[in-house]
DNA sequence: TGCGTGTGTGCAACATATGCATAGACTACG
DNA sequence: CGTAGTCTATGCATATGTTGCACACACGCA
């Protein structure tokens, strides 16, 4: 609507690209040189855009400062409450959400498809790292690092036969995990009870959170639940885009890790 | 110089620092609802501002994904490069830049005040954890976790009489550097080289890089030295500011870990 | 029913953003 | 040394685009 504004938006997006000379971005938005260069004036005067030293320009302190900071202040319960609703309710199941705090995974929301009022039966509860999908899809997208320092010392208690009794065959499932996207947890927690689950990601690839539908084997077939895979994947990419992950990654996805 | 885009890089930071109603945002830029409604709907379209449901405005994912992309395309050298230079100029001495990676410290860029031509002695080079300024300024910032497993199994050789040879006596040290900002290094690790480090930080707390000031004993006295922490302090909080890093903390520091 | 809020759209007035010309500073190059 | 190619910067006339206002609708709430 606000063709100046919208200009200067579309030099930060050219800018997040990577750094650009001025005639490149007067080019990119079909503008004269001078008024490209006063965008560019107006967003450095802001700290928006920082000017190398090669007279080339790029994103300055303020964008990364404000990211931040904003990102900070956002709840995930929030931002994946209206998906997981969507997500109960095409699929008729319990959605729960989960984060990791300090050595083990909580669950902080929860929606139950066939009961409107939210029933906080579980909600504050820990799960074990090794047996359930929710912590499963968090720990599959773990920084390797973190996470072999998480299972070290961790206890592979056995709840059913299904369980993982050991960090070797925990890890084989995260790997196959990770390729397809997903975790399962066919009654390693709770007999009776199995369930999928997905990791939401932010913009540096880490798992902020975990989603999962869990159902009655007695109600739901293995292959009925493995049918609402795309759709969990769905919510979960919405979700993880919020927090400025990009579903679509670059050929070479292993990035530099510094700065 | 463009008031449009000006303003709604207002409206950017305003939404950084907290959600927003439309009405709190037209009375900060003292222009009319209508307008400040236009402003919002071009940032919309663009993600760069996401609407909750509660129709208050926060900031969009187009901001997470665009300054995380930037970040990852900084290298820390020619960031650091000109502040090394004039904080070299200043004092007359050496100036390093070192960041961590993996297990240790490697020197990635060097200054010498004395001859113009950048020298690639150090260049590359690894340093030990325990013994070095640059290191300790470093670990000084690192998060607890990551410090403790990147000492548990180090070795802590002796190179001096001054060299930390445990655990305690470095994390001691750590401790006591944190809290007035800066490291030292008096003969740790040669004998007639002492010096001083600060970090770098990025918008999040976490140290990137290191910068230090070093010099043999025979020339410059431990109090000419410490007289230069001052420079040095400045230099690192320009650096770490490009990243994002605001100086004024608020007085909780702790914060929210999640996201 | 009225009130407060946010959303949205014409439209006239005019503030302002734009393109162009021009010029200085600087670098690279032959 | 001149030439060409950058980026930077400013003045100015034009007309484009932005603004404020009026007005209307939707919604939740008292």
């Amino acid at each position: 609507m606000s063709q100046t504004l919208h200009r200067g938006l579309l030099v930060i997006e050219l800018l997040g690209e990577r750094p650009r000379r001025i005639a490149e971005i007067a080019e990119e938005l079909e503008v004269h040189h001078s008024t490209a260069l006063r965008l560019l004036h107006t967003l450095r005067s802001e700290g928006f855009v920082h000017q190398q030293d090669d007279s080339r320009y790029r994103l300055g302190s303020s964008m990364f400062r404000l990211a931040h900071h904003a990102l900070e202040g956002i709840d995930v319960r929030d931002l994946a409450r209206p998906d997981m609703e969507r997500l109960s309710q095409r699929c008729g199941e319990t959605v729960h959400l989960g984060i990791l705090e300090g050595r083990q995974v909580v669950y902080i929301e929860k929606v139950e498809a066939k009961h409107p009022v939210r029933m906080y039966s579980r909600i504050g509860a820990v799960a074990p790292l090794h047996c359930t999908g929710l912590a499963k899809a968090i720990l599959m997208r773990l920084d390797p690092e973190r996470r072999d320092q998480l299972l070290h010392d961790h206890q592979f208690t056995a709840y059913t036969d299904a369980t993982h009794t050991s960090p070797e065959s925990l890890l084989d499932d995260l790997t196959r995990s990770a390729e397809r996207g997903y975790t399962r947890d066919d009654q390693e927690h709770e007999p009776g009870i199995h369930c999928i689950a997905a990791p939401v990601l932010t913009a540096d690839g880490r798992p902020a959170a975990g989603v999962s539908i869990s159902a009655p084997t007695s109600r739901i077939s293995s292959q009925t639940l493995l049918e609402q895979v795309p759709d969990l994947l769905i919510a979960t990419q919405r979700i993880s885009h919020h927090l400025g992950w990009e579903h679509e990654r670059s050929p070479a996805s292993t990035r530099r890790a510094y700065t």
